[in-house]
DNA sequence: CTCATTATTTGACCTAAGTCAAATTTCTTG
DNA sequence: CAAGAAATTTGACTTAGGTCAAATAATGAG
């Protein structure tokens, strides 16, 4: 599954000049503070933002709790999935964990780019597959795993990140409490 | 979110009459028996299965325990999305929970009318796209419900299911065992 | 360097849901 | 219809993880 985002990647390089050149037409750079919102709850998702550098998060709040929903590390593409596709409001705010550096596109331009360009009509697909996938491997772990197996597989896949992001907001990634979190460290 | 299907439903219906024909020429329809096996664990899902009439389900196995993943009703199209994405081997079954009749669609065929007729390019991504927020949403009500809520869930957007089929899977469906199930029963 | 804030850990107790076993109820099929 | 099989319920007990409160670290602004 991993293998598939090595595949767009390879696809986005593989791509003419003139959709090469229509795709950054339409992106631009902007840096965000830690702690800036790139999106607020309610608001319509209309960018997705392209990590260049730095860490961002995406959650929501159910019962006053930060539900964490998904870590943006260089190179992955932050949105809010259901409030991008819709083009409705957003039930997910997106955070940036530390100071961060991305590539924005509006969506607008790039669904009029996707009628001019058709391999950016396959680049989205590509994109949404990817997403789904990546979706459904979570619940199946979530359904398959311990929380303290689904501490040691992020541990596992990217240890520095432990050590770079508040553990409040690892345990609101994996579904637990802070707490459980902490007890779960101190046995390993 | 539902208003989505309505969306991808008419986009299929306005669709001009030649990729109307591609898309009849490479499916043809096929009747399963109850209990059959449309896939199974570690085969390559190379078919898509449009529901006609009857029930299906989607499932996998965790230490031998049955976890169903999805509820297909008439109208619904049943893919083991990963496997099917990537045409890699499927840790999912399929199976017909009632006789049902489906429409067989062939994942190669697809994938070439696709290029053909780019207008089954953004079929396929809004197919992704729905996939992609119904996951999500899963995901989202086993974070924020508990199994009572997830039931009446399930209850108030389809009564008639509880009839149709056994409660073993809807309690794997809702992620719950067999007894929890029947005590938010009782208790209801 | 120091105080105050924020992050993390630890303790005591609680709860939703799981497990295993047995009892019923409901289907099937001869 | 009756007997066996399958589905569902009920009981007794266990467990992973949550909650609330308090105790320690660790950090960062002055």
């Amino acid at each position: 599954m991993t293998s598939y985002l090595d595949k767009i990647n390879n696809y986005i390089k593989s791509l003419d000049n003139e959709t090469l050149n229509e795709l950054q037409s339409i992106s631009s750079d902007k840096k965000y503070k830690k702690g800036d919102l790139l999106l607020r709850q309610n608001e319509i998702c209309g960018k997705s933002y392209l990590l260049i550098s730095g860490i961002a998060r995406k959650y929501y709040l159910n019962d006053g709790k930060e539900i964490t929903t998904e870590l943006y590390f260089e190179n992955d593409l932050a949105v809010s999935f259901d409030s991008y596709t819709l083009q409705q409001p957003s039930r997910e705010f997106i955070e940036a964990l530390t100071d961060v550096t991305v590539s924005i596109t509006h969506y607008q331009a790039f669904q009029d780019a996707k009628t001019k360009y058709p391999k950016l009509l396959t680049l989205d697909l590509m994109l949404a597959e990817y997403y789904g996938m990546w979706v459904e491997n979570r619940l199946f772990q979530f359904h398959t795993l311990t929380a303290t197996e689904r501490y040691l597989e992020i541990l596992n896949k990217s240890p520095y990140i432990v050590q770079a992001i508040p553990l409040k907001v690892i345990a609101s990634y994996l579904g637990i409490s802070l707490e459980t979190l902490s007890r779960i460290r101190a046995k390993i």
